[in-house]
DNA sequence: GCCAACGTTGGC
DNA sequence: GCCAACGTTGGC
């Protein structure tokens, strides 16, 4: 089983919204970057680990406990024209973006990026590194552990 | 709003 | 294949 931090901004989807939803499960629309889509398409599975973590808002932090609920299939906003994730370079045929279900599990005390930056076992995390702007990064056992 | 970091695009 | 220009992310 793998871990993962996952990014949403609570704008488009908190983790209050995704407890809302049916089963507590979200579709990870949106994803547009070819080293996320890979972690989901070659190295996610159903029932790993995931951080929920919000980004882009007043207070970055991981929020919420998740597992991955599916497995990779083509994202639908990319063959979307009126969606903002839109890819009018991808066909249906061989579709460029993939998004897996994400499933909350329970809601956690908002851990900030000051309090995680402010853990030296969590200093490896790859969220915490400069320059780190992927929306989806393993997180190692020890860190899933340390955090959990 | 600023800006550092990084990914993508496209001319050559 | 190189690399400058450009766009996006995301913390502050």
């Amino acid at each position: 089983m793998n871990y993962w931090l996952m990014k949403s901004e609570p704008k488009e989807c908190s983790v209050d919204d995704a407890l809302a939803a049916p089963d507590a499960t979200v579709p990870w629309t949106g994803v547009r970057n070819y080293q996320a889509r890979n972690f989901m398409r070659d190295a996610m599975r159903v029932g790993d680990g995931v951080l929920f973590y919000h980004s882009s808002c007043a207070e970055p932090g991981i929020v919420g406990i998740a597992r991955v609920a599916s497995e990779s299939r083509p994202d639908p906003t990319q063959f979307d024209p009126r969606s903002p994730y839109f890819d009018p370079a991808s066909r249906p045929d061989a579709p460029r973006w993939l998004l897996v279900d994400v499933q909350v599990l329970r809601k956690t005390p908002p851990l900030t990026l000051a309090e995680l930056r402010a853990r030296p076992e969590l200093a490896d995390l790859l969220v915490l590194k400069k320059g780190n702007r992927l929306s989806i990064t393993p997180v190692e056992p020890r860190h899933w552990q340390a955090i959990t």
